[in-house]
DNA sequence: CATTTCACCTGGTGGC
DNA sequence: TGCCACCAGGTGAAAT
């Protein structure tokens, strides 16, 4: 279900309330998809660590663990400002896929239909991951056993397996001159670039449409063909677009919830996004909606060109 | 290569 | 009520 906002605002909902919790023990409901290593591998990777925090990285959710030995107790430093940064020795990484939702829970709350993951946390709080449609997919991650290629340093100064990084760009924070770059010489639709998580990592379909109508700039564009002053437009659509809606919570199409439950607002803001047929917001003319890439489109045939 | 299509899944909705 | 076609927030493998 989710894009940037709806994991930006589980991530943040999540992070609330596990942060320096413990998983004690993993539970794993099946053994077909959605893991990306083993259900097994998770389970003994996952048990005992101690999770210094959450966030997101594009579409995914990173839980950032600490070693499962030592108790590491988060001291504040007074002199400095902020929380002292841990590093993390794993990481477990959720990608929502379609219909992934990331839960904290009591451990007697009922169990979901397709609930695939159940965390028990040192709290008594259990962390679940429910996903009918198992796009989801879960990796569990160790960044500091190995040698990159999986063989244990013993002595030598310890190689960090790469912490886990989008393969695109952030979307909040990239600057004029590498988002134009990004684009340049592409012939594909803008739609369908915005849509490329090796270009930009977080945009799914109702933001790419949502900031193109923000923009005035028609979804079957080719990338590589649109202006400076266009695409600057279109970065700081995407920007505004993806911020408002972090302020309300995400989309809440179908039965998206947050961490907590609790639906987001930003469907009621969507411009042109599922009003196929309706009056645009700004001109009354009909919104249309076409196919590009495989995914429904919707603009205003009149406000972008 | 770059780009498009399709398969992967389940469930909800609306027409007949 | 049942059946069926179609739709859905994502992504990568296969086809073009």
């Amino acid at each position: 279900m989710p894009e940037l906002p709806e994991v930006e605002t589980i991530a943040r909902g999540v992070d609330a309330r596990v942060r320096g919790d413990r998983v004690l023990h993993a539970w794993f409901g099946s053994h077909r998809e959605p893991f990306k290593n083993s259900p097994s591998v998770q389970m003994q990777g996952l048990e005992g660590r101690i999770i210094l925090g959450v966030e997101r990285v594009g579409k995914h959710i990173v839980c950032n663990l600490g070693s499962s030995s030592a108790p590491q107790k988060k001291r504040a430093r007074k002199s400095t400002a902020g929380p002292v940064a841990v590093q993390p020795s794993a990481q477990w990484i959720v990608h929502l896929g379609m219909t992934g939702r990331l839960l904290v829970t009591t451990p007697d709350a009922p169990v979901a239909p397709h609930t695939h993951a159940r965390l028990t946390l040192a709290s008594g709080h259990e962390l679940r991951f429910v996903d009918p449609r198992r796009f989801g997919r879960l990796e569990f991650r160790d960044l500091a056993a190995s040698n990159g290629i999986g063989i244990p340093v013993l002595g030598a100064p310890q190689f960090l397996a790469p912490r886990f990084v989008a393969p695109g760009a952030e979307p909040l924070s990239i600057q004029p001159a590498e988002f134009a770059t990004l684009f340049h010489g592409r012939r594909l639709a803008i739609k369908a670039a915005l849509l490329n998580q090796k270009l930009l990592s977080g945009v799914g379909n109702i933001y790419a449409d949502e900031s193109l109508f923000r923009a005035g700039i028609r979804p079957r564009r080719s990338a590589g063909r649109l202006t400076r002053i266009e695409l600057e437009r279109l970065r700081l659509a995407l920007r505004e677009v993806l911020q408002h809606a972090i302020r309300l919570g995400g989309s809440s199409v179908s039965d998206y919830v947050d961490a907590e439950g609790v639906r987001g607002f930003f469907q009621l803001e969507h411009c042109v996004y599922q009003r196929t047929g309706q009056p645009c917001l700004t001109c009354k003319t009909p919104v249309r909606r076409i196919t590009i890439a495989g995914r429904s489109t919707h603009y205003c045939p009149h406000c972008q060109h």
